[in-house]
DNA sequence: GGTATAATGAAACATAAGTTCTATCGAACA
DNA sequence: TGTTCGATAGAACTTATGTTTCATTATACC
């Protein structure tokens, strides 16, 4: 929430009134209404009000439009409830993955999240990736599944991360060691052998910290 | 959804027109809006448009009021978007679980379970339940796993379910199979044995259909 | 073709609703 | 006390917007 710049008692008021409006009837109310529902003398006030509520980013109004006020709280609801990650695309051992920086171009896929994967329900930073092969079985992470990350460059022993291995230009999920100078990449499948690569080639792209199946 | 009596492309086009309109300014456009940007020769047609629309159940409209157009589909979309299904709590191989019929006990939880992970995005009868114990790990499926399962009472064999045994009055998740008059109930982990019961004996729960993890 | 019905056009009409101007009121303050 | 300023009132003004009527054009059907 943004660092609020106090409203008085009738901005409050008025601003709960048109929230409730538009829940209950899928648009804004007229000023109008606004004055005579919460008993204003004149419409002029209403005005007033709305315009401070307007500085104050709690609503956006068009100008000569009837109706024109659009709360912004409405959209800040509805992506509470959404929440939704960039869907980047496929994880194969091996093989190029674009990179989860770009999420500018414009056609990223989304996906649900619900907030029982992600803990804390932190979805900044957080992207899906689908899983191909199972270097990671013994992890319980399959063919198909999504799994969720966060994009962090750093990684704690163990952890298991999506690393861009830079000479190869590939990116691969894997346990994560760093063991001096060099990095194990430690697949979670007992029949598959680790890799091991120089610290100063790899780029950790994020952790993984939640797993969605199919079946 | 139901069963559409037919719309002209007229129609179509204008009920589109509004929703964007709506997905875009927070609020409804106004008669004259939808007239000009698709190109209308006169307000009179779109009203005759919005009537029919109406009839339709596509939209429902104030009169005289200023952009008084409330398009139901906005709360449909919003609940396709929250998918949710019942938390029922925790299944451990052994233990007591309560009936997933009891929905009705009012206090049940819910959960968000995104369209990827439920395939049809088919929510009638899924319910979600907690995994206590390893006994499914060779199944990709770990302690603290949320696993969504689709009421049934047959199973086919090898399928994932979840089956209340009568006489222990005990719920657990195993998979499914039927061998002569009795039943195999086989836990997905090689450290542990099969167990046999009468088939007269087993009520089948639910089969999984979906995991989600948290990590 | 002729007739019924659906779909469209054009324009006038009525009013719902935003805007604006000016006056007033109350509290803070010098 | 008077000045300033945020907040409120009242009212006039403008126009954005829904409504309605009637004529016209397609479409379908017998």
């Amino acid at each position: 929430m943004q660092p609020q710049p106090s409203l008085s008692n009738r901005q409050r008021e008025i601003l709960g009134y048109i929230e409730q409006f538009v829940d209950q009837h899928n648009y804004p109310p007229a000023i109008r209404q606004i004055q005579e529902d919460l008993g204003i003398s004149s419409t002029s006030v209403v005005v007033y009000n709305l315009n401070i509520l307007e500085q104050r980013g709690m609503l956006r109004r068009e100008g000569k439009v009837s109706r024109g006020i659009s709360i912004s709280k409405v959209e800040a609801a509805f992506e509470a409830n959404a929440n939704q990650v960039p869907f980047l695309g496929t994880i194969t051992a091996g093989s190029p993955l674009p990179d989860p920086e770009d999420l500018s171009s414009g056609t990223t896929e989304f996906i649900d999240v619900p907030p029982e994967v992600v803990p804390g329900n932190k979805l900044a930073n957080v992207y899906a990736l689908k899983v191909r092969g199972y270097s990671m079985v013994d992890a319980l992470i399959a063919d198909g599944d999504i799994v969720l990350l966060r994009y962090q460059e750093t990684a704690q022993q163990g952890d298991m991360v999506a690393v861009r291995i830079i000479s190869d230009n590939s990116v691969t999920l894997k346990r994560f060691y760093k063991e001096g100078d060099k990095v194990r990449l430690q697949p979670a499948n007992v029949t598959m052998d680790p890799i091991y690569v120089a610290a100063n080639n790899v780029r950790i792209q994020g952790r993984v910290v939640g797993v969605m199946r199919s079946m």
